[in-house]
RNA sequence: GGAGGGGUGCCCGAGUGGCCAAAGGGAGCAGACUGUAAAUCUGCCGGCUUAUGCCUUCGGUGGUUCGAAUCCACCCCCCUCCA
């Protein structure tokens, strides 16, 4: 194999769809770097562990010495994204979508080396292009290519409203390949058709189409939908190790095996031979979870904090001892006494008195380690408590 | 432009005058168990200083009624078919 053969195999790990590998290979094998694109809305700044599968790949793109675009739709952003959604996003400002871009970057160089890599602004180039452009750029596609699109074709069919504004979103995208003269383009699976956009306009504008390279979408921990913010089953690569430790632990030992496999950094054949021996018995799938959970807590931290976050994690599942460092709130001392359902709502431990006492009455709150029956309890306010309410939420309170 | 269907709690979804704070499922939370915040089982799951009590909620605004998520009027939004 030659040293670009080598690079490809690298590169295809993990990839669901390469168009086409033998492209790559040749553009490889040019031996210059290539300019390798990928596309993020400015609308979500909290990255989580699906955004990372892409990351990691241009990562590996960055460290063959290839130069990564780091892509703001800005433009796209501000008209707002209509497909699929019933709602329309409202606009983002200027200034939102700045605060958002400043908050990308303190996460993606998590990852990326921020040396090698560049980020642009579609609105650049997007602003300019005026309606001659626009229109010259839609002279380049046609209707019935366009409704070849899944989402496009069912609808259309179906008689449901496709706007014609849509029909940019894909050739807008395309176009900013051909701007950047991307050779790569890396997107989800669901992005396909807008990738094979820059493919066809960069053909279309006399340049060397890019190679799309489509990434496979990771559950999130309900392990049926998408992992999104908005649908609240995601862990966040700024949510803290105990944080991403225990959710990944959360995660069913079937799934387990899913994110092993778009996650972890392990190859797969020890992927093959862990899941052997969790059918033989001679592995324990909560070993292995947490092997996992480990590796991903060091990613983002380092390897004494994912030490530090399985033990606390077994101090306090296993073994039902405290944890290391639990949060304390200092109220100002008094004479006379708080309510226990009060103090817990105040630490937003319960959201309102009702599940407090529901809570109660469940046996699900302890003080200073004793289990509490009574939702009416008074505590003096003064001197320092525990309070624990579920298995996993601990907080001292002090009053001064 | 015409004909029809629909908007229900975090999500999906039943409910067509009182028994409805509203079935069921999912998510979430708690408990038991365990190998973990897995799986399984059980319970909870709008708010209110304890409640056979009060308040807020079934797209919006008014109305009918002793009483409305349910009936009427108008409005907003979504969908299906025809043009």
């Amino acid at each position: 194999m030659t040293t670009a053969e080598i690079q490809l195999k690298e590169l295809a790990r993990g990839v669901l769809e390469i168009i086409d590998e033998g492209e790559l290979l040749k553009k490889i094998k040019k031996g210059k770097p290539l300019i390798i694109k990928a596309g993020f809305d400015p609308t979500a700044p909290d990255l989580h562990l699906g955004h990372t599968i892409l990351l990691n790949k241009l990562k590996q793109f960055q460290d063959f010495g290839h130069q990564v675009i780091f892509l703001i739709g800005d433009f796209t952003a501000k008209i707002g994204d209509p497909s699929g959604r019933n709602s329309t996003r409202p606009p983002l400002s200027d200034e939102e979508i700045k605060k958002n871009t400043a908050t990308y970057c303190d996460q993606i160089f998590k990852i990326l080396n921020p040396k090698k890599t560049k980020i642009r602004y579609n609105s650049e180039w997007l602003e300019k292009l005026g309606a001659g452009g626009i229109i010259d750029l839609a002279s380049r596609f046609t209707v019935a290519r366009m409704l070849e699109r899944d989402d496009f074709k069912s609808r259309f069919k179906a008689g449901t409203d496709i706007s014609i504004q849509e029909f940019y979103y894909p050739l807008l995208q395309g176009y900013d390949s051909v701007v950047l003269h991307a050779d790569v383009e890396l997107g989800g699976t669901d992005q396909k058709f807008n990738l094979l956009m820059g493919r066809t306009l960069q053909r279309r504008y006399h340049q060397e189409s890019q190679v799309v390279l489509m990434m496979p979408l990771l559950e999130g921990t309900d392990g049926v939908r998408k992992m999104s913010k908005s649908y609240g089953n995601y862990i966040g690569i700024q949510e803290s190790p105990k944080e991403i430790y225990g959710k990944v632990m959360s995660i069913t030992d079937e799934l387990m095996w899913r994110y092993y496999e778009l996650l972890s950094f392990i190859s797969l054949e020890e992927i093959q031979s862990l899941k052997q021996k969790v059918v033989e018995g001679s592995q324990h799938p909560k070993q292995v979870k947490s092997n996992l959970a480990m590796e991903l807590v060091e990613r983002f931290y380092s390897k004494k904090e994912a030490l530090h976050a399985m033990q606390e994690f077994e101090s306090v599942f296993k073994s039902k001892s405290l944890p290391n460092s639990i949060e304390e709130k200092v109220y100002s001392r008094g004479s006379d006494e708080v309510g226990i359902l009060h103090l817990i709502t105040e630490l937003g431990m319960a959201a309102s008195n009702g599940e407090g006492r529901r809570l109660i009455a469940q046996g699900g709150v302890k003080l200073d380690q004793k289990k509490v029956s009574d939702p009416f309890l008074k505590i003096k306010k003064s001197g320092t408590y525990l309070i624990q309410v579920g298995k996993r939420h601990f907080k001292k309170v002090r009053f001064e």
